[in-house]
DNA sequence: GTTATCTATAAGACTAGACATATTAGCGAA
DNA sequence: TTCGCTAATATGTCTAGTCTTATAGATAAC
């Protein structure tokens, strides 16, 4: 008997999803196979069922098992798991790293909205946004560029903010809770323009994360973040 | 009144959740107030304190919420919202895109462990593992240049697998289910090595996905993924 | 042989109530 | 004032039960 058997550690649910997910682990119970059903395990462990139903959704949403009315429980085929990264306010992702934390605003104005972007926002070319380019530091050295356009008319407000002096990632965060977000990763080159401002190579590789969000009203803001060369984004399953 | 007062549309704990992340939206509830507590919102909206209790743990996931017992619930001052996305099998990545999927094996080998993987590990510099490089093509055109560690002793079995006609990928996910992943994201410049293998320039900018696992015996698999020029990798809220 | 229909089953969702536990606010003694 | 205790309170977790719903598999109709 190990210490497993002994200490629940964390509640009954937790520990029925822990064993269950040993049992897959080691082979005891196989991908496809059926398991069985949350009667048959709420007596084995001598819970509820419900907390055996809670154990299973656990491990449905990890994506380890299927599980379907009348079906039954299955191991997954194909253990699609998913893995998560919160979205972090830069600077306190910079303090967290140890660093000192400043920013520099490099243009802030009204301006009508590109082609490329519309699309994406569901608005029209031409529309006024407001656009903002800035530099996040860390210690003095670089560690993001930020390029976005805020659609004001989703958010109240907006257009009374300076942002010389406090970061629009943060204000956004405060004060635009959004409904909707998306995510992308990409990979480009510096470039003539960028490569500067993060004080590297114009070919220099950069990690790019793009996000838009939406409010009930419409889109909010569409932000492209350009890391310093050598950052590595975690995420954790 | 909305659609939304008059269909509860996906169960009462969601539709409470939605209700609530509304009111937040809405600025109904702004950040850093108190909400109602379980028993007042389960009054309010005339079910059990289950049921409520659900719904804003749900929120609370989602980083909206920030709970704690005896003080109570309150909106959260910086919502940390969460990302996920799932981590496919590249044969299926490509074939949802509709391209028809093939592979190449350019090696495979027992070799010594690189210092520079051994740490991240938990091996010792030196020891034997099975190391694999191949591209991953959707019609024709490389998609993903995939370098692989795979340590024998985790998983039973792989020494007799022939990757010439199977994928290490879908094998592993399929033989090898692990405990606990850790995943990250960088930039990097394809270099002369893996350029041509892309089809591509040197100096061309690649998004990498690094990706580790384990099981309760050790680690499993460590895997560097270069993904093609221009792709973008999404994640949803 | 194929298709429509029924039925038993397993998960999904909820309820009302109980008990556990972290945490805060207030109180009283040093 | 400050420390330590105590009581109140809101969330955390579980139970035993009910009712709902999707659906696999059997059955019946075409």
């Amino acid at each position: 008997m190990t210490e497993r058997d002994a200490i629940p550690a964390g509640g009954k649910a937790t520990y029925i999803a822990e064993e269950v997910r040993r049992r897959i682990i080691e082979k005891e119970w196989r991908q496809g196979d059926r398991i069985p059903d949350e009667t048959e395990l709420a007596t084995e462990f001598g819970v509820a069922r419900a907390t055996v139903n809670k154990a299973l959704q656990l491990l449905a949403e990890e994506g380890l098992l299927d599980r379907r009315r009348r079906a039954g429980t299955r191991v997954a085929i194909n253990p699609v798991r998913k893995a998560t990264f919160s979205i972090p306010i830069v600077r306190e992702q910079i303090e967290a790293a140890g660093l000192s934390y400043s920013h520099r605003l490099i243009s802030q104005s009204r301006s009508p909205l590109p082609a490329q972007h519309a699309e994406r926002l569901g608005l029209s070319t031409g529309d006024i946004l407001i656009h903002l380019r800035a530099v996040h530091y860390g210690d003095r050295q670089p560690f993001q560029l930020e390029d976005r356009w805020i659609n004001p008319r989703a958010v109240p407000g907006i257009e009374d903010v300076d942002f010389h002096h406090l970061n629009a990632n943060e204000w956004l965060v405060r004060n635009a809770p959004y409904l909707r977000a998306d995510l992308n990763f990409s990979a480009c080159n510096a470039g003539e323009h960028d490569a500067p401002l993060l004080d590297t190579k114009p070919e220099q590789a950069l990690l790019i994360l793009n996000r838009t969000t939406w409010n009930d009203v419409g889109p909010i803001t569409t932000v492209r973040l350009a890391f310093h060369p050598g950052y590595t984004m975690a995420a954790t399953t």
